[in-house]
DNA sequence: AGGGTTGTTCAAAAAAAATTGAACAAAATG
DNA sequence: CATTTTGTTCAATTTTTTTTGAACAACCCT
C-alpha cells in the first residue's frame, strides 16, 4: 500500500464542529485490517461483531483508550462500546488502566492467550457445562424409573453423554495446562 | 417374490392417515429432554437448534429415521430437515443406513466423541485457521512496508496474533490425539 | 449547589440468522 | 408414460440477536 500520511482528508464532514470524526480517530490501514481479523475471530466463538471490533481496536491501539475514543475511532454506539467493554472486562479480555490527567477510565487489551483462554472457558464454556451436568443428572434419575421396552437403550445413551462431558472436562483442563497453568476448570 | 414389509425393523407407521402426528411419531419424555440437550450443547458450538432437534432425536432413537419420519416427530419443516441432514452428513454426525424394503433414506447418529470433534474441527474449525492465515500473512507483509511510527508496535502485535495461531494449530493436534487419533489437522 | 462530563441502561429499530413451504427435480412404481 | 414418492432448493417469512440512541444516574470540579 502507498504510505500516505495520516492528514490526508477524505471526510469533509470532519470541518463541522461536533463532527463524529476527528482527525486523530482515523484508523491507519493496518489497524483496520487487524480489527477486521478479530471481528471475523470472535465470529468463531459466537460473539457479536462490536465484541471483535473492541478488542481488536485495543490490541491494536499503542496506548490506553477511552469509551469515547472507541466510539468516534470505531464509529458505533456509545451504549454497544459500554456493553461490548462490561463483557470483555468480566472475560478478563480487556482491562482498565488509570491515565493521569484524564477523568476517563482508559482499557488496554490483555493479549495473553492463556488468560484470554482462561476467561472463556469461565465465562462461556463452563456455565454451559454445568448447566448440562445438572440436566443430565436429572435424565439418569429419569432413566431409571423408566419402564418402556427402551429403556436399556435409553440408560446406554445417557451413559454415553456422561462419559462425553467427564472427556470435555478433561480436555479444559488440558487445554489449561498447555497454555500455561493459570485457573483452575 | 414380493418383498413383504413383515421384515421392517420398526412398527408401522403408516396405519393411521397422513396426520401430522401419527401414534407412533409421539417422543417419550425421556426423548425429548434428551433433545434439549443437545439443542443447547449445539448452541455452545454455534449452530442452530434445528441441527441440535435433529441430532438429537437421531442419538436417542433406537432406529434409523427417514427424513419424513423426523419431520413429524419434531414437528418442523421439510425444508429444515433436509438441510439439517445435510450438514450434520457433512460434518459425519450422522449417517445413512439402508433399511431393507424402504426406498427412503435412513439416518443414524454417529455417536463416537471423536468422530464428532474431528469433524467439527475440520468442517467449522479449520477453514477459520485457514483463512485467517491468508490474511495473517497479508497483514505481516503490510506491516513490514509500514513507514508510521507505531510501525514497530504493529509488527509486535502482528507476530503475537501469528504466535496465537500457531498455538491454535498445536492445541487442535492435541485434542485429536487425546480423543483418540484417527484424523489429522 | 449548579453545570459539565462520563458512563449505564433499556426500549425500540435494524440487522442477521433460521425456518418455512411451495415449486421443482429425480427416481421408482405400476 | 403418467403417477406417486422422496428429497432439494431458495425466496419469503419469522425469530433471534445486535445495535442504536435518548434518558438518566453518578461523579467531578469549581
Amino acid at each position: 500500500m502507498s504510505s500516505s500520511p495520516q492528514t490526508s482528508i477524505q471526510d469533509p464532514e470532519q470541518l463541522s464542529q461536533k463532527s463524529t470524526n476527528s482527525n486523530s480517530d482515523q484508523l491507519e490501514i493496518i489497524q483496520r485490517e487487524v480489527i477486521a481479523l478479530f471481528v471475523n475471530g470472535v465470529r468463531v466463538l459466537g460473539l457479536p461483531k462490536s465484541i471483535g471490533e473492541i478488542y481488536g481496536l485495543l490490541f491494536i491501539s499503542p496506548d490506553p483508550l477511552a469509551l469515547d475514543v472507541i466510539v468516534s475511532k470505531l464509529e458505533i454506539s456509545k451504549g454497544s462500546v459500554s456493553q461490548g467493554l462490561r463483557f470483555l472486562r468480566n472475560l478478563g479480555a480487556v482491562k482498565p488502566v488509570y491515565v493521569s490527567g484524564d477523568r476517563r477510565d482508559h482499557f488496554i487489551a490483555v493479549a495473553e492467550l492463556k488468560k484470554l483462554a482462561n476467561g472463556f472457558i469461565r465465562g462461556e464454556l463452563n456455565p454451559n457445562l454445568e448447566s448440562a451436568t445438572l440436566r443430565l443428572d436429572e435424565l439418569k434419575a429419569m432413566a431409571n424409573n423408566d419402564t418402556s421396552p427402551n429403556s436399556d437403550f435409553f440408560k446406554e445413551r445417557i451413559r454415553r453423554i456422561g462419559n462425553w462431558r467427564r472427556r470435555g472436562g478433561m480436555l479444559l483442563k488440558i487445554v489449561n495446562r498447555f497454555l500455561g497453568r493459570t485457573t483452575r476448570v
